[in-house]
DNA sequence: CAACCGTAGAAAT
DNA sequence: TCTACGGTTG
């Protein structure tokens, strides 16, 4: 997983634990966008390719980590076709899970919109040619490992000395575009972009594995979604709440530069400094510039480009640039300020608007600026051979495909919490009007108490992506399309949203067996969840595209999912007879007592000085969200504030959460229990002996003395440059 | 000085 | 995720 790999980005999940009530488990699968880190798995590794020569030139790389797979166990099926394959494979893989939550998404009317990593920003140059120069390392041990005849140790090596994420990401590319899934190549970093979608409302949440967006300021983010969809809900409007750390009077600003000093990307942090420091300093200091100087009050030395970094950090995170989907242009997160300097380069160089259109498409590699040099037939003829491989393997066996699992035990845990709780878990009484018209997938299924199937999602989802890959082997011939409400809606909000590419739309063919089989499965999957598929419906009043979904299910009548999804089209065309975007699927009447805060939450609610409105939102607006009026803007704007709906997840998330603190105890932070709390006083003019972390952005600390250890004397980089 | 805490590196996956 | 370590608290 990508966190393992960059030890920069370990250091922010630490907050997500601390994160209790503002991250909540959520039930329902809903959130627009994809980053192709939710999938994960899908990289092994960030960053360029062998030889320097990064990014989507990886098929040569791919060549390189092929060869090996002709001594390994993969050699009975001879020739370098198979090696080719066999890396294939791997791809199919990757693509194949990620395909699986496309259409999980978009099974539960979510329109998803994935954003890939482009260039990279000069500050992480220096991090990026380090991996780079790693893997070449890996590259001439495994042939020298090869050489002496070591084809074990030689694979090793190879499969260090590759990059596979960019060959997955053009390949998913293609993929994507053949099932007219939405998506984005980001001019520089996922993140940024992400986050620039989130803001302006292009999508309703963000789904990542990455808790940068946190810092980012993206204002709601699902961490670690499994493939039942369930996750954990970031909001930073409920922030405040949290218990374990506490956020009451954090600006964005503040979240930011705490952020900043507990290590980022752009700025290691230092010695001895961490979440809970960073936190600590902030709340009582308010401002990194204070923070510092206090520290070196204290007598911690700094060193002088330190500030002067951590500015750029920050910078970094508020004004990266992007690309603008509307204007098509490459724009920055957020305006510049006056001090920030001349050159800008750092935000990552202005790109001339067709190329940075181009990269967003996939059309231009994002690090030469140029056309892919990938030899595209070829690899789609390996592709599509591993298609085949891989579909009449698994077809004629049956066998259980290999999805890449969720090996981050937090998750799991909380995956595995949501079960529990699930099971236990009841229709909330209070059931949308709307709803309650049509037959209720849990009323209609006895089968609905979902005691006892938890097998079932898993082996659905399997067979899902089975046939999901048998459709996309065969998908140059497509069935007609019919002209359909969802598909104006579709073209109306590609249009207005300039993506680079169509609508959701995946059920435009006829089913198939295997796909019948997969309605049958989802259908069952539905009864099992069909609590919590009204609670999507009800998210969904916040969802700004909704589309396909009663498409996808209509050409399958016994779908009660369709009914209730097709409910929410309905009632989304209401209006003035012709498809709405952004419109309210359902009429909650008044907003909800909401029971999990109440009784999870003992803070005071207080205005939030957390100022949201800070951000450079374009349609800012802060009227409270009325469930079932309002028109649709306002609806979109304030998704992130109406948590009434959190009613119907208490259940599950008190569960859950009650596991979750209990687990993570030992990062309570408490006010009373001081120890923890407050400022310590750090050691002061004790030399910093020890080295830096080596993978982070190159600054200067040689000067830098703050909490030195002994055992850091171990680290292993030698600091030859700080000499 | 025991109990506890946060950090950071190693190990496991 | 696990664990060792140095540091703080009372």
């Amino acid at each position: 997983m990508l966190t393992k790999r960059i030890p920069v980005i370990l250091l922010f999940p630490p907050l997500l634990r601390l994160l209790d009530d503002s991250a909540r488990v959520f039930a329902s699968s809903f959130g627009l966008l994809i980053s192709e880190k939710a999938f994960q798995g899908l990289e092994r590794r960030k960053g360029p390719g062998s030889d320097g020569d990064p990014g989507f030139a990886a098929a040569a790389a791919i060549n390189h980590a092929a060869y090996p797979c002709a001594g390994s166990s993969r050699a009975d099926r001879g020739g370098g076709y198979l090696l080719l394959a066999s890396q294939g494979r791997h791809l199919l893989q990757h693509i194949n899970y990620c395909m699986h939550r496309v259409k999980l998404l978009q099974h539960h009317g979510v329109k998803p919109i994935l954003v890939f990593d482009g260039g990279f920003l000069p500050m992480k140059v220096d991090q990026e040619t380090k991996r780079a120069r790693k893997r070449k390392e890996n590259l001439e041990r495994a042939m020298e490992h090869e050489a002496a005849g070591n084809s074990v140790a030689a694979f090793d090596c190879y499969q260090k000395a590759v990059d596979i994420s960019p060959s997955i990401a053009f390949e998913l590319i293609k993929v994507l575009k053949q099932e007219k899934v939405d998506y984005v190549v980001a001019p520089y970093e996922a993140d940024a972009q992400m986050t620039f979608l989130s803001m302006y409302k292009h999508v309703d949440a963000v789904i990542t594995e990455d808790s940068d967006l946190i810092p980012f300021g993206c204002s709601r983010i699902i961490f670690k979604m499994d493939k039942f969809g369930q996750g954990v809900e970031f909001r930073s409007s409920l922030l405040e709440q949290n218990k374990d750390l506490d956020f009451t009077g954090f600006t964005k600003q503040m979240i930011l530069e705490m952020c900043v000093f507990s290590g980022c990307d752009y700025l290691p942090s230092l010695p001895g400094m961490g979440l809970k420091r960073a936190h600590a300093l902030i709340r009582k200091y308010k401002s990194h510039e204070k923070v510092t100087k206090h520290l070196r009050y204290s007598g911690v030395s700094i060193p002088p480009v330190y500030e002067e970094s951590f500015k750029k950090a920050v910078w970094a995170f508020q004004h990266q640039r992007v690309y603008d989907p509307e204007k098509e242009c490459i724009v920055h997160l957020s305006d510049v300020p006056q001090d920030i300097g001349e050159d800008l380069d750092f935000l990552g160089p202005w790109l001339p608007p067709d190329v940075v259109k181009g990269i967003a498409k996939g059309d231009l590699d994002p690090l030469t600026k140029g056309p892919f040099q990938v030899e595209t037939s070829n690899s789609v003829l390996v592709v599509d051979k591993a298609f085949a491989m891989e579909n009449s393997e698994t077809i004629g066996r049956r066998k259980k495909l290999e999805l890449p699992v969720q090996k981050n035990v937090l998750t799991n845990y909380f995956c595995l919490a949501s079960i529990q709780a699930k099971r236990k878990f009841r229709a909330p009484k209070f059931t949308p009007k709307v709803l309650m018209k049509s037959s209720s997938p849990c009323s209609s299924n006895p089968d609905s108490d979902s005691t006892g199937s938890d097998e079932m999602p898993l082996s659905s989802a399997t067979d899902q992506s089975q046939d999901f890959l048998l459709n996309s082997g065969h998908s140059n011939d497509k069935l007609p399309v019919t002209p359909s409400m969802e598909d104006r809606l579709t073209n109306r909000s590609n249009k207005c949203l300039g993506f680079p590419l169509h609508g959701s739309s995946v059920g435009k063919r006829c089913p198939s067996p295997l796909q019948e089989s997969y309605q049958n499965a989802v259908n069952r999957k539905s009864h099992e969840h069909g609590t919590e598929l009204k609670c999507t419906s009800l998210e969904n009043k916040s969802v700004k595209r909704i589309v396909s979904t009663s498409h996808f299910f209509s050409e399958n009548s016994l779908s009660e999912v369709a009914n209730v999804d097709q409910n929410i089209v309905s009632c989304k065309n209401k209006e003035d007879g012709t498809v709405v975007l952004n419109d309210h699927p359902v009429s909650l009447g008044e907003p909800k007592p909401i029971s999990f805060l109440e009784t999870s939450i003992k803070k005071r609610k207080t205005a939030h000085p957390f100022d949201l409105e800070t951000l450079p939102l374009r349609n800012v607006k802060s009227t409270p969200a009325i469930a079932g009026q309002g028109n649709k803007d306002e609806n979109s704007k304030n998704f992130g504030r109406d948590i009434s709906h959190v009613n119907d997840y208490s259940g599950i998330a008190e569960k859950s959460m009650e596991k979750f603190v209990s687990l993570m105890n030992s990062f309570r932070y408490s006010s009373s229990g001081s120890r923890a709390s407050g400022l310590r006083a750090p050691l002061k003019d004790v030399r910093n002996t020890c080295s830096m972390r080596t993978n982070k952005a190159a600054v200067d600390f040689s000067e830098f003395s703050y909490k030195p250890r002994k055992n850091t004397a171990r680290v292993v980089s030698s600091p030859s440059k700080f000499d």
